[in-house]
DNA sequence: GCCGGAACGT
DNA sequence: ACGTTCCGGC
């Protein structure tokens, strides 16, 4: 059956251009074919991932909370990352649509949603009809693998990592922003991504770096606290959600999940995707708060065309996020937590992958799950399974279904991934704290300075006991640290001496 | 509505 | 691996 299951919808236009297609293969984009579209293979899930060009469920899903056309479908509501089904029938078509599924209906696409349960993807919000929430930490993961994490181990490794990592963290260098991100010219002047946030001059520089890693500035990776545990979230800003997830993730999934799509379809050739420009005016406020005008209204090089009627998402009307922001975001409050013993074996028995590059080193806490635990890289499995063999991997007992039972990030960060034995990865020579960038006030006090963790609980130890300030959080952005090197040099020199 | 087992398809 | 389909049970 070749059935037209492309639907226009979701096919956002990526951003216009600031990548080239040179530019793009040099960062290791890939190309979808013919049309010239490219997208960053860090969007894509890890290669070890098969089928992982094939649009998912999660994705699909991310997209639609994405489009502003399908809120009277689907939509952020409630807590953190928590979506509603406003229209089951309606997302099930979409989802049939797109998977040339025709015979798709809500009842099958809850059962595919509640396969995420296992994969700490997304949880069920208890009491709520379809609604769902999603787990970010997972999920960033998945399409952001980092790269080389393994070799970068710097990322808040203090945060997600279960506390079982060593307490060390380096400081962000350019040399380990290359690291993290390897295909990134390393000095390709003026050209490459990198170069142009490093050279951006003062606080639009960091404007531009925050936007050009969003996952390091956005998202799971830098909350230093659960969002259901977090303090009031805004829910009552300008926009619910003001910060879109991943500029990448529309763009990039639903463009090339469907080798049948008509290549008319699609955008315009010269659409790339702009990590730089796209979700400037999707940040939290405390972001978008510092984007100069000007750049929020995508002014620029931006052309005006292909915005599919959404705008960019930022001029004029509020964008429609995508992934719901918190604002506190991460704190360098890095908490000594010596014990990692409290770790639930299972959990260490499901991520804990030695020998993948892939998940070692994730400070960011990101999560490992469905980029190694789930996705069991390093082929343990090796040969075929029976279907009670394969679910036997993920749940090895029935008891074990109260993990999933994720609420907060919390107990993400505790119950599973972050607990892979970074510590050995991770030889941290010397430094040991993040250094703290983007902020006025320069560098990152030292770690001895910082408010010990109050609560003896190892999780709690996790979360910083007081919200990071409403500005802009000690953003992980390796890019401020290119820009405020210097910065941290002399900060350094001082608490040396 | 929601859950999760089972078989099956890709 | 990631669903899809079906289904019994709550």
């Amino acid at each position: 059956m070749d059935c037209n299951c492309v639907s226009d919808l979701l096919l956002t236009p990526p951003v216009p251009a600031l990548w080239t297609p040179g530019e793009a293969s040099r960062m290791g984009a890939l190309f979808c074919g013919s049309r010239g579209i490219a997208f960053p293979d860090w969007a894509y899930k890890p290669e070890s991932s098969p089928g992982s060009r094939q649009i998912q469920l999660w994705h699909f899903i991310l997209e639609l909370l994405q489009k502003e056309e399908y809120q009277s479908v689907i939509s952020w509501q409630g807590e953190y990352g928590e979506f509603v089904i406003k229209d089951p029938d309606e997302v099930a078509k979409l989802w049939g649509l797109r998977k040339c599924k025709p015979h798709m209906n809500y009842d099958k696409l809850s059962r595919a949603l509640r396969y995420y349960y296992n994969k700490r993807i997304l949880h069920k919000t208890k009491g709520k009809r379809f609604t769902y929430k999603f787990n970010f930490s997972k999920v960033v993961l998945v399409n952001y693998p980092l790269l080389d994490m393994a070799s970068s181990p710097f990322l808040l490794q203090n945060h997600f990592n279960g506390g079982s990592a060593a307490p060390d963290c380096s400081p962000l260098t350019p040399e380990a922003l290359q690291s993290l991100f390897p295909r990134l010219p390393e000095s390709g002047r003026g050209t490459s991504l990198f170069d142009r946030v490093a050279t951006a001059p003062g606080p639009e520089g960091d404007k531009l770096r925050l936007d050009t890693f969003p996952f390091l500035s956005s998202a799971a990776p830098c909350y230093s606290k659960p969002p259901s545990l977090l303090g009031p979230y805004p829910r009552n800003p300008p926009f619910d959600y003001p910060w879109g997830f991943n500029p990448y993730l529309s763009g990039a999934f639903s463009l090339n999940n469907c080798p049948k799509l008509p290549p008319g379809s699609l955008y315009p050739s010269h659409f790339y995707p702009n990590p730089l420009q796209t979700n400037l005016g999707q940040l939290p406020h405390p972001f978008s708060s510092l984007l100069p005008p000007g750049e929020v209204a995508g002014g620029g090089e931006r052309g005006a065309a292909g915005q599919t009627g959404v705008t960019n998402g930022t001029a004029g009307g509020q964008p429609r996020l995508c992934l719901p922001p918190y604002p506190g975001a991460l704190s360098l409050g890095r908490t000594d937590i010596g014990n990692g013993g409290s770790v639930g074996e299972r959990e260490r028995r499901e991520t804990n992958t030695p020998g993948t590059g892939l998940g070692l080193g994730l400070g960011l806490g990101l999560g490992l799950g469905l980029g190694l635990g789930g996705m069991g890289l390093g082929g343990g499995a090796g040969g075929r399974q029976s279907p009670s063999e394969r679910r036997g991997g993920v749940k090895q007992d029935p008891e074990s279904d109260s993990d999933l039972e994720i609420t907060d990030l919390s107990d993400c960060s505790s119950d599973n991934e972050p607990d892979f034995s970074i510590t050995k990865e991770t030889r941290l020579s010397g430094r040991s704290q993040i250094l703290v960038e983007g902020k006025k006030g320069g560098a990152l006090p030292p770690l001895s300075s910082l408010p010990p963790p109050v609560s003896p609980h190892p999780l709690k130890s996790l979360v910083p006991l007081t919200p990071p300030p409403p500005s802009l959080p000690l953003s992980l952005s390796p890019s401020m640290a290119l820009v405020e090197r210097h910065r941290e040099t002399e900060t350094l020199k001082l608490i040396h001496s």
